[in-house]
DNA sequence: CCAATTTAGGACCAAACGGTCCGTAACATT
DNA sequence: AATGTTACGGACCGTTTGGTCCTAAATTGG
C-alpha cells in the first residue's frame, strides 16, 4: 500500500474534464480557477498532479489525440470499406453543428490555430500528433487501393493530408456557423476526390 | 477647420497595425499593452478612437474583411480565366509556410475558431463575413459554368462552401506544420473536385 | 498510539489584466 | 491674448491571473 492520506479524485476523470473545457474554450480562455472548478479538485491538488496549467494542457493533448487515435483505428475495423470509413467520417461533422457540444471543433486543429506561432513546444506536439493521425489515414486508403477501392494510381501521402485538411476545414465551418445542409454539400463535393 | 488639438495619428495605420497583431495572436493573447505599442498611441487616444477591445476586435475583422473582398474581386478580374483564379487562390497557401509573417492563417478563420461558441456577437459578424465570401466563390463558380469551364450540372453552392472549407483547412495545415511540398499535394487533390 | 508521509483547503502573492480619470499640451475661434 | 475644445501622457483603479506556501486532515507502518 502506498504510504500518506489517500487522493481523493480520480486523476483520469480530473484530466478528462480539463479536456472537454481546453476544448470547449481554448487555453487561454480557460482559467485556473475554472479548471479546477470543473475538475472538482482543490488548487494544491492540482499543481501536485499536473504541475501547471501548461503541462496539464499538453496532457490533455496527449489523452485526446490517444483517444482519437483509438477510435479511428475502431471505425477503421468495424467499417466495411475504406470508403464508408472516409465518408461516414466526413459526414459525421454534419451532427456537430448541433446540441450543447457542438461546434467544439478538434482540439488538436484548434490548438494549432491557438499556438502555431507563439510556442513551440505545443507546435511540435500538435505537428507530430497530425502526423501521425495522417499515417492512419494514409494506411487506409493504401489499403483500400490494394482492393481496388481508389484508384492505385493516386498519391496515396496526398489523399491522406487532404483528409486532414478537409476535416480540418469542415469543422472549422461549423464553427463559423455554416449549417446542417451546407456541411453535406461540401462532404459530397470533397468525397469526389477519391473517386 | 475641425476645432481642438488636432490628433497625432493616422487611426486606419493604427487600425492596420492592431490587425496584425490580432492576426498574429488572437484577441485573447493580444494584451492591451501589447496593442497600444505596436499602434503607437497613448491610452487615452486609443480608447477615445476605438472604445476598447473588443470594439477594436470587431473593427480589425470588418477592415480585414473588406481588404479580402477587394483582393479577391481583384484577382477575379485580372485572373484570365475562373479555374487560374480557384488554383491561385490555394497554391498561394503554400508561400505561407516561411516568411516572417507566416503561419498567421485567415484572421476570420482564426476568430471563428477561438470565439464560435464564447462571443455571439463575434460569431455573428464571422458568420457573415464567411457568407459574403462564400457568394463571391460562388459568382466566380456560376461565371465559370456559363463558360463551361467548370460543368454546369455541378451544385455552384456546394463548391463555393468548399472551396471556403478546403481554402481554410489548408491554412489550418500550414499551422499545424505542414511543408510546402504537402500544401502542392493537398492542393492537387483539391482541385480535382472542379474537374 | 505515535511517527512518517501524503493530500486537501485556503490564505496569500506579485504581476498583468482591461479600463478610468485628470492635469496639461496643442490647436481654432474670437 | 483669452477662451473653448480636443488630444495626449501617465497615474491610478479594482479585478483576475497563474502560482506558492502553510496548516490541518487522513492514511500506513512501527
Amino acid at each position: 500500500m502506498t504510504i500518506g492520506r489517500p487522493i481523493e479524485f480520480d486523476p483520469t476523470v480530473a484530466l478528462n474534464a480539463a479536456t472537454m473545457l481546453f476544448w470547449r474554450k481554448g487555453f487561454e480562455a480557460s482559467s485556473l480557477q475554472e479548471l479546477i472548478k470543473t475538475m472538482n479538485l482543490s488548487k494544491s491538488s492540482f499543481y501536485q498532479t499536473f504541475q501547471n496549467k501548461h503541462t496539464l494542457f499538453m496532457s490533455c493533448i496527449q489523452s485526446y489525440h490517444g483517444g482519437l487515435v483509438q477510435e479511428l483505428r475502431q471505425r477503421r475495423q468495424s467499417d466495411p470499406s475504406a470508403k464508408i470509413f472516409v465518408s461516414g467520417l466526413l459526414y459525421n461533422v454534419v451532427d456537430e453543428v448541433h446540441g450543447p457540444e457542438a461546434r467544439r471543433g478538434c482540439l488538436i486543429m484548434n490548438t494549432a490555430t491557438e499556438f502555431a506561432q507563439s510556442d513551440g513546444e505545443i507546435a511540435a506536439l500538435i505537428s507530430n500528433c497530425i502526423k501521425e493521425i495522417t499515417v492512419i489515414f494514409k494506411e487506409i486508403i493504401q489499403d483500400a487501393q490494394k482492393h481496388d477501392e481508389i484508384s492505385p494510381d493516386k498519391n496515396a501521402d496526398a489523399l491522406a493530408a487532404y483528409l486532414v485538411s478537409i476535416w480540418s476545414g469542415l469543422r472549422t465551418s461549423v464553427k463559423a456557423g455554416a449549417g446542417p445542409e451546407t456541411i453535406r454539400q461540401i462532404v459530397s463535393v470533397a468525397l469526389s476526390a477519391f473517386k
